[in-house]
DNA sequence: AAAATATACATTGACACGCGAGGTATAGCG
DNA sequence: CGCTATACCTCGCGTGTCAATGTATATTTT
């Protein structure tokens, strides 16, 4: 069983690995996105974004390339391993148990 | 506007106060409260609970005083404050919006 | 051409939350 | 008298997030 800190805390991961899984994207468009696709609501930080890539990358659920580096600054592309395919399914399934959970705990 | 970790972080003493918001209770049984309702799903540790418990009395959302100890070990109960009614409305109404948020991040 | 802005990546150190581990004390039961 | 349940509390650690800071290139503005 996860503990509910666990579940509270880093769900900024699982956003990424969502964001990936419409396919291959670059930190600095993955943060745009978020951004933009919430309203401004979710906002993530460039620090936290690429610390989260390290994590990601070094626990085997994403695979990071080069991008061609011919017209604007280098992006640093990111790809969806499927281990973390799976994990964002259980990250998914997690989140709908325990905010359901919690909403009825706040009376919500 | 809060940042998404204030938000997604943090909601253990939210829970707390939705608790108290029912009457006046105190921390062991606040404790198997949670536990019991989300049939173990989420669990405060004890030290989480104190914690917070400090935190929220000094940043005036709660007040406490001592039960009558006629019986069985001492008990501090919790009585919620005006300010902390306050603070679980509009956290409830952050959860609504966030959690909706994420939803639509993940797909879910 | 120079300056400003947007794009793009990265690291370091600090902070706050949750918790493991440990401690104290009382009441009831066999 | 030990054992269990109840009930409270604190110290220090791990982890996630972020502010601050730095680098470099392309585009737009002046």
């Amino acid at each position: 069983m996860l503990n509910s800190s666990e579940v509270l805390r880093g769900y900024m991961d699982t956003i990424i690995l969502a964001q990936l899984k419409e396919g291959d994207s670059y930190g600095y468009s993955i943060g745009k996105n978020i951004h933009d696709l919430t309203d401004g609501m979710i906002e993530m930080k460039e620090a936290t974004l690429y610390t989260t890539f390290r994590k990601l990358e070094s626990s085997g659920m994403i695979e990071s390339y080069w991008g061609d580096g011919n017209s604007g600054a280098r992006r640093r592309y990111y790809h969806l391993t499927e281990e973390g395919k799976q994990l964002l399914e259980e990250n998914q399934k997690d989140w709908k148990r325990y905010s359901k959970m919690i909403c009825s705990m706040l009376g919500v």
